[in-house]
DNA sequence: ATAGGATGCAAGTACACACTTACATTCAGT
DNA sequence: ACTGAATGTAAGTGTGTACTTGCATCCTAT
């Protein structure tokens, strides 16, 4: 058995969220699952217990990790438009990282509670971690005096859309790659804030 | 049988979109549509010949009409803020008319390609009537000059991230509501391509 | 060399689902 | 009052699914 050097579990975690995101947990049977692990059916069982042991399993897996705040933390420059650019471009890259994890949460949150409430921690943490940053940079006097909430929750709903739109919509709209896009949006965010 | 004046077919195509955007399209069993339609099961094969055949209808119904156009031009002013908080709420009331239908596009995109088309439509057109309207502003020398299709797709970003925020994460993150934040967001956007 | 744990394999159960058929009932238009 | 179309009712078929059981096989650690 060298199908890979991955764990029984992992492989089987794996093989679900791909198919649970394509195609729905109810349509991603654990008859399919298991062939695409490379497992036997009653091997999932014998695991999980049962099929919804599965995506809490998932769902452990993804749970929210202060990744990003880490590393703005320690890259902030206090130069408005570097900042939000490093932003930006860290929070897609974390947020493609649980695409997969996102996309399910869009299927299954209305079935599986527990997904919208882990996935609505990754916005809450980082508009604290924004908040915090603007209002450092009200204090140095560098963007305009304006409630720091609503600029925050502005500047993720334009990151969090350019990320939608990109795992959901690819290239059917625009030609325009992201990281232009991502450019032009700091450039005009940074103006619109800067004092 | 005095459930309502609707047809026999709306009310299932109704109650098909409900138990679709709530549970997803595997899970919404054709009984389980029948019953919340107040309908015998074997009607919904009378009427739409399989399962498939209802999802086949909710995308007709839903099939992109130039609504926001229309309204968007007959009312356009010139004046940059103002034009933007229009739009704004113009495409929140059109997104949120039809909400189930974007939610139904994301569940079930993968095994309905058709339904990805339609959704890729809404953007496509709008960002075609922005691109428009940031051009005849750059002739008036309203707004900075730059490539007005980084501009759309932005601005779009911006109230498709606000959109899908309130669509699916609710007060989980802010209690701002929404009528402000698009004014922050269109306040910020402004002054950002003001010249 | 052997024991124990993890996995495979084969078979089966119970149930829900999509969909069908045949017949009865309602009801609007003539 | 009669007809015909739309709907309801009842019963059923076939298939796929989650999940179980019993036993064989492999691998690893002692």
């Amino acid at each position: 058995m060298l199908l890979s050097t991955k764990s029984t579990t992992e492989r089987i975690l794996d093989a679900a969220i791909e198919l649970v995101s394509e195609k729905g947990y109810a349509a991603a049977t654990t008859k399919s699952i298991a062939e695409l692990a490379g497992v036997n059916e009653v091997t999932i069982f014998r695991h999980f217990g049962n099929k919804r042991g599965i995506l809490k399993a998932i769902i452990e897996k993804f749970s929210y990790g202060p990744i990003l705040q880490k590393t703005i933390q320690l890259e902030v420059s206090y130069e408005l438009q570097d900042d939000l650019l490093l932003f930006s471009k860290e929070y897609l890259r974390y947020m493609l990282s649980i695409k997969d994890f996102v996309l399910i949460g869009f299927r299954e949150a209305g079935s599986f509670p527990e997904i919208d409430e882990e996935i609505a921690n990754v916005p809450r943490a980082i508009k604290e971690e924004l908040m915090k940053y603007f209002t450092e940079m009200q204090r140095r006097g560098k963007i305009i005096d304006m409630d720091v909430e609503p600029i925050s929750m502005s500047f993720i709903a334009i990151n969090f859309g350019h990320f939608i739109s990109a795992a959901r919509l690819g290239n059917n709209v625009t030609a325009i790659d992201l990281a232009e896009l991502l450019q032009t949006s700091v450039t005009i965010f940074s103006r619109g804030i800067t004092p």
